[in-house]
DNA sequence: TATTGTTATACTCTATAACTATA
DNA sequence: TATAGTTATAGAGTATAACAATA
């Protein structure tokens, strides 16, 4: 357990420390509790993240057709749609029609979709300071940069999260350590 | 339970951070991405992460109940019976009865299931050097220093995975109050 | 009466494929 | 014929509630 400098290679095939407490574990016990820690802060704003990511991608990169964004979202077109339908009733999102090509619909922000998206960001900050609260300022500087040089090695786009493949996510606290 | 410290809010703002380049974000980006690899080879031994996560919980701690195993993974026990059924068929683990209740089943790994849990960890070594792949030595032992304290802090269990269950829909109230 | 394991059922989410209207 | 959007439907996954055995 007290091996944090010694080689690589070593480390991980030393038996003790199996995969649950390598990097990839953690990564994926912590991200999974994050994303269920957003899904809770959002459901104030009567958001889910799958929502609040096309949002976000509206602001970023307005314009695009059903298909292009249901595609990033990483589910099939048939499903954006009443996904869509909901975001634009509510008033946060617009269909607008491309004359050159009647057949698309180009999605675009409302003004209320806007300040949501405001609020949003408000929530995202309090949520960064929570999951990062023990960390210091140099230590937060430290994880970003690695997180961000993995992620971006790995080849994820900026924008994407995996996981808004499922619509309603939602776990629980976890429970105590006795 | 010991709060680390507190009061670190300024790091946020400092740079221009919105949510989807903050570290939350990138851990639950990475996390369902480390997550849907590892699903990925582990499909190769015919497992589920879930259950894979069940033979580590039997190997580290054998003889719980099915309730308290359900438990930790989050599902319901009505769902862990036919979880358990399949692990059981193909001779993994073995329910055993326990004399002094005869209410409870206690869990155990047979033979040919500590012999798959050594394969698994092997595969999750391959799988740990993929995703750090971009960290040197040291940037590695750095990361999961950084991970380790903030699952500590954030109160995760070291066996279980949040992710291990899909529960769903039902909107929470859940406000903020950072 | 309470609890463990189990079964039954109803409900939600999802993907696939058909349909329309444009091109 | 091919593509964007939409609708319909069937299947998988899930939770809830009821059940039998044991305490």
């Amino acid at each position: 357990m007290e091996r944090l400098s010694s080689g690589y290679d070593i480390a991980m095939t030393a038996s003790a420390p199996t995969p649950r407490t390598g990097a990839a574990f953690l990564l994926a016990q912590l991200g999974a509790h994050a994303a269920g820690l957003f899904a809770e802060r959002i459901a104030g704003l009567d958001l889910t993240p799958a929502q609040a990511g096309l949002l976000r991608m509206l602001a970023t990169n307005p314009g695009r057709s059903q298909r292009e964004l249901a595609g990033d979202l990483g589910m099939p077109p048939s499903r954006f749609v009443p996904f869509a339908d909901e975001l634009e009733e509510r008033g946060l999102i617009e269909r607008r029609r491309n004359p050159s090509d009647r057949r698309i619909y180009a999605l675009h922000l409302t003004g209320k979709g806007e300040k949501l998206l405001a609020e949003l960001a408000q929530v995202g900050m309090n949520h960064e300071q929570q999951i990062c609260e023990s960390l210091s300022p140099e230590e937060h500087g430290q994880l970003l940069e690695l997180l961000r040089r993995i992620a971006d090695q790995q080849g994820l786009h900026p924008d994407v999260h995996p996981g808004y493949r499922r619509l309603h996510p939602k776990p629980k606290p976890a429970h105590d350590t006795p």
